[in-house]
DNA sequence: CAGATGACAAGAT
DNA sequence: AATCTTGCCATCT
């Protein structure tokens, strides 16, 4: 499997009404710290594919906003209020409320144990 | 094959 | 806190 479709993989669990970071994906498809191989992945994506593009946003929590992207990027803020979620006035989007957090190993395997989830959360 | 570019991130100023 | 600079790698010229 390439490391694109690694990266697909990852952010189609990204679950409705969150947000992940481009820093985030690249962990979690096993490319730490290659964020920008996950932007250009993405500008890869074929129209129609079922990945929820939208939901990857910089790690400031704002759009990347280009001139290359044909106006993508506005539909990007567009869809993700549709899902829900909100911008500041600056157009930021608030990562402590909206911010994924995958839990460990979730990715890779079925989600199965389902406890009590009082732990910590900094 | 070498140089330039890019939907980023972290560190320095 | 905001902006500039450097690192990273796959693609494109």
């Amino acid at each position: 499997m390439s490391a694109y479709e690694q990266i697909y993989a990852v952010v189609r669990l990204i679950p409705l009404g969150k947000v992940a970071t481009y820093g985030q994906i690249a962990t979690l498809a096993g490319l730490p710290g290659h964020a920008r191989q996950v932007g250009y992945a993405l500008f890869r994506v074929a129209p129609g594919a079922d990945v929820p593009w939208q939901r990857v946003v910089n790690s400031r929590g704002e759009i990347s906003y280009s001139a290359l992207r044909h106006g993508s990027d506005d539909i990007q803020r567009l869809l993700l209020e549709e899902e829900g979620i909100q911008f500041n006035p600056n157009g930021r989007i608030d990562l402590r409320h909206y911010g994924w957090q995958p839990l460990p190993l979730s990715e890779l395997a079925t989600e199965q144990s389902q406890e009590g989830g009082s732990k910590s959360r900094l």
